[in-house]
DNA sequence: CAGGCCTACGAAAACGGTTTCGTGTTAATA
DNA sequence: TATTAACACGAAACCGTTTTCGTAGGCCTG
């Protein structure tokens, strides 16, 4: 077992101090020719390579990021992290990643774990916990500390800092907008159980597009789903369909969206014909589901790009001076992809 | 901006030692009562943290494990490294992760990276790549070091370490059995393009469950599909089902399996009573895909913790002297789980 | 009253680097 | 020949901890 080798061994071993190793490393001009020379092929033969904490605490630098997200089992959030890796790798940075698991505490746990040196700034989605709650003051005590923090899909009013969003509100308003334009009549809202941040902004897109027709919310047509992936009972979602005879539904995600999809089959309804669909997050279910699912690609992996740029360049930025800091929210168009659920033209 | 506060700042504010701050933080016994009480309660009013790099510069461990695996959004892989992370934040660890993205050159380089200190150890998954070049000097070169590395799933013989697996190739050979007790003629083995570890595994089961009943090998009912998950032809799957009159099809991907189901679906066929279906990975499509799958549940969760596991314990048991090491493969059994795609009983 | 022994603390080394500054040697210049 | 500048290198501080060891002062004991 080879054992790592440090300056010091080489030092003692070529007979020259430290410093002189360390600067013939890095090609000092202070050093002659043939030192170097000897240094680097030693080292090279030795394959010395620098300590990265040592470094880190040189530098008061890690080159680590933190990723803390509510879920890695989700699609959603894999494709941010995918961007969010990818761009940081490429600018020699490695991610560290927690998960909150939808829990207050864990996020808090972690992040103040993390902030202790181990990273030079987060990037994270909030736990659906910490937005009922209400409390951010874990992001507070980190960014008064001067560690810059980019949130991302889950954010909150409430916390100063760089944020990176899609258009929420806006691309629902649109998928329901089509739906209305097909004719359809009596569309669906399925949604969340207890609101999160963002199912929130799609009701309202929901209602925007009906109030774009003057059309009156109809209490009735709302369906409240937990917010599991599983055993998801079918009979009251059939029974809501037949009551309120139901000819189209948005759905806030694509679990949701399938499974309705798949009631409406049972139902002995046809889709798109008597009854469309329109789902959220563009993952693997809607490009396999039959049939294939209308939905709204959140883009997540170039929201993890962006995100990871942003976070970068604070970091970079030497922000010695408290001069006032301007924060800045990036919106990052969704996208409508029309498939089979949905009457395409 | 309030800058984190080091012992040296406590010392100098309270007129004492850096020594003896850190000492009264550690309530050692050396410090009287009354410094250790001064001492806490300043801490604890700045709000004091041990800088955690400083920590592993000292204690010549990070706390951090470093996971390479070939893909993130992808359901399997992110189960393991559920299992990894939860595992290993119960034990104060923090998880790296970085994404070979199906190359050599990335794990290398990631490897590399992480190797001069970042981490405490390794877990890992080869890559396509890797496994195609057949070459494992990085791996080597870390282990040679003392760095402990387990791998998981994909695993390659020549590597010496810890190791964890499924039975894929028995797993395989039960579900193909499966389909035999009810009948089936005709079962297609639909694979990969060019045979990753894995999908040779659970091909040689294919092959053992003909064996066992000396049923005849026919390379006609062999499909391979290229590894990637759109775009798929369905052509060339309908040709293939109609040509060799296909009545079971054994799938070593859920995809593959949903996109099969699908052809059939249009052929007009019937699912489980003309053709039946089963996949490999328990994910979401095969709970959403209609009918719903027949599919190995590869316990991805528990595959990570046992992962992490056994690396943590590598890594704690402090192994100063070069005592032979001894190396354990853990072979988790998968279940599989029946659902619509095959005839139930 | 000298010697010994606690008690309570500080100095310093160590982890593995980077970097500033000082200095001995040589060669060029006045 | 004395001064100076360039060259090549080393000493030491520093990043923030932990930990070993040394010691000043007080008290007890013989």
């Amino acid at each position: 077992m080879k054992r790592k080798i440090t300056l010091k061994h080489i030092a003692r071993e070529l007979e020259v101090s430290i410093s002189t190793v360390s600067k013939a490393l890095k090609n000092s001009e202070e050093i002659s020719r043939d030192t170097k020379e000897k240094v680097q092929a030693f080292a090279k033969l030795y394959n010395y390579k620098p300590n990265n904490v040592a470094i880190s605490l040189k530098n008061k630098r890690t080159k680590n990021i933190g990723v803390i997200i509510p879920e890695i089992v989700h699609h959603f959030f894999t494709t941010v992290f995918r961007g969010i890796e990818q761009y940081a790798n490429q600018k020699g940075y490695n991610v560290i990643v927690c998960v909150s698991d939808e829990s207050f505490d864990k996020e808090v746990i972690n992040m103040e774990l993390l902030a202790n040196g181990s990273v030079d700034g987060f990037i994270m989605a909030l736990s659906a916990e910490t937005q009922l709650k209400n409390d951010y003051n874990h992001l507070k005590e980190v960014t008064e500390q001067g560690i810059p923090l980019v949130l991302f899909d889950r954010v909150a009013d409430e916390v100063v800092c760089d944020k990176v969003l899609i258009n929420d509100r806006e691309i629902a308003r649109q998928a329901v907008n089509k739906l209305l334009d097909q004719g359809r009549k009596r569309i669906a809202l399925v949604t969340t159980d207890n609101y999160l941040n963002v199912s929130n902004k799609r009701a309202r897109g929901y209602f925007d597009a009906l109030e774009d027709r003057n059309r009156a919310i109809d209490e009735n047509l709302i369906i409240k789903l937990p917010y599991t992936y599983l055993g998801m009972d079918k009979v009251p979602i059939q029974a809501f369909f037949e009551k309120e005879a139901v000819d189209a539904a948005f759905c806030v995600n694509e679990m949701f969206a399938v499974h309705c999809m798949r009631v409406a089959q049972d139902m002995g309804l046809k889709i798109p014909e008597d009854i469309s669909f329109i789902g959220f997050t563009d993952g693997i279910l809607s490009q396999y589901a039959s049939p294939t699912l209308t939905t709204v690609a959140q883009h997540g992996q170039q929201m993890g790009e962006i995100a990871a740029k942003m976070l970068i360049e604070r970091v970079e930025q030497e922000n010695d001076d408290d001069e006032e800091e301007v924060f800045q929210t990036k919106v990052i168009e969704a996208t409508l992809i029309e498939r089979d659920s949905t009457i395409n033209g």
